[in-house]
DNA sequence: TCTGACCTGCGA
DNA sequence: TCGCAGGTCAGA
């Protein structure tokens, strides 16, 4: 469910207050989110260790501290909490992490579909797509990538490998302001299309992030709060309502195996 | 390129 | 009690 804004909200909270303070303290528990170290290998790798740099790629976010780097994926579920809202979700901390100056953080994932990861190099995500977010993700990029895919264009705006931070919840929303049905073929854009998507694309991440990200299930910032963009959702979750735009009923149907909301009418 | 498995809480 | 929610990944 963290999808790209969400990320980002919860990275730039996580500077703000961890920036360069020094862990002392580390608890872990063994559970499948350590995918390339145990969770005893964890605690020990990082005890002492100072967090120089809190950064994000797509969904993913990274930790330099020191000679090591964390990489963290949130899952559908995983969330960060400081330790003023720690008592708010008390079940499913997975990972508690105690600083010099006494402050703490936990890692929180209901449904441990997250990912933690330990690395003594910079990751360089080299298995994911352009960041929307980032220099590179040029409309002539796009144009490039949409003419090398013959998928069908929600599956497109989700695949990771080629555009990194889009889930199902920005997905629906960005077709909808773009005016473009999800069945469409990517590679059958015309021009105006693919301009407004690219548009679109930007625009709505970088709202949401402004919004502090969409809390439709487990998604708080580090401060336990919801975030705001949910309120503004046009189409996800909204079958059955009118559109926004026409009228005409909005529908939700199955494509490759998650749920999609659209205006049959306005998205052609 | 597509489908199902993994996982847990929630609502019908 | 069961289906659904959707992140990634392995396998078809």
């Amino acid at each position: 469910m963290p999808e790209l804004p969400e990320v980002e909200t919860i990275v730039r909270q996580l500077r703000k207050f961890y920036l360069n303070k020094r862990i002392v303290s580390i608890t872990a528990k063994p559970v499948i989110l350590f995918k390339n170290v145990s969770s005893l290998e964890f605690e020990e790798a990082l005890h002492g260790k100072l967090i120089e740099r809190i950064d994000r790629h797509g969904k993913f976010m990274f930790w330099k501290v020191e000679d090591l780097y964390i990489v963290f994926h949130l899952g559908m579920s995983g969330i960060f909490i400081r330790d003023v809202a720690a008592s708010l979700y008390p079940q499913h901390i997975h990972v508690s992490f105690t600083f010099a100056d006494q402050s703490n953080l936990y890692f929180q994932d209901v449904r441990k579909f997250g990912k933690i990861e330990l690395h003594s190099q910079q990751p360089d995500f080299a298995h994911l797509g352009i960041d929307p977010t980032k220099q590179n993700f040029t409309l002539i990029n796009l144009k490039k990538l949409l003419n090398l895919k013959k998928m069908n264009i929600k599956s497109f705006l989700m695949d990771q490998r080629i555009i990194a931070g889009i889930g199902n919840i920005y997905a629906n929303e960005i077709l909808f302001f773009s005016g473009i049905n999800p069945y469409r073929i990517a590679s059958t854009l015309e021009e105006e299309e693919i301009e407004k998507l690219y548009r679109m694309i930007k625009k709505i991440l970088t709202d949401a992030i402004k919004k502090f990200g969409t809390s439709y299930t487990a998604y708080r910032t580090i401060e336990g709060i919801e975030g705001d963009n949910q309120n503004f959702l046009k189409v996800y979750q909204k079958m059955g309502t009118p559109c926004p735009q026409c009228g005409q009923e909005l529908k939700k149907v199955v494509q490759n195996s998650r749920s999609t909301f659209y205006c049959a009418k306005c998205q052609i």
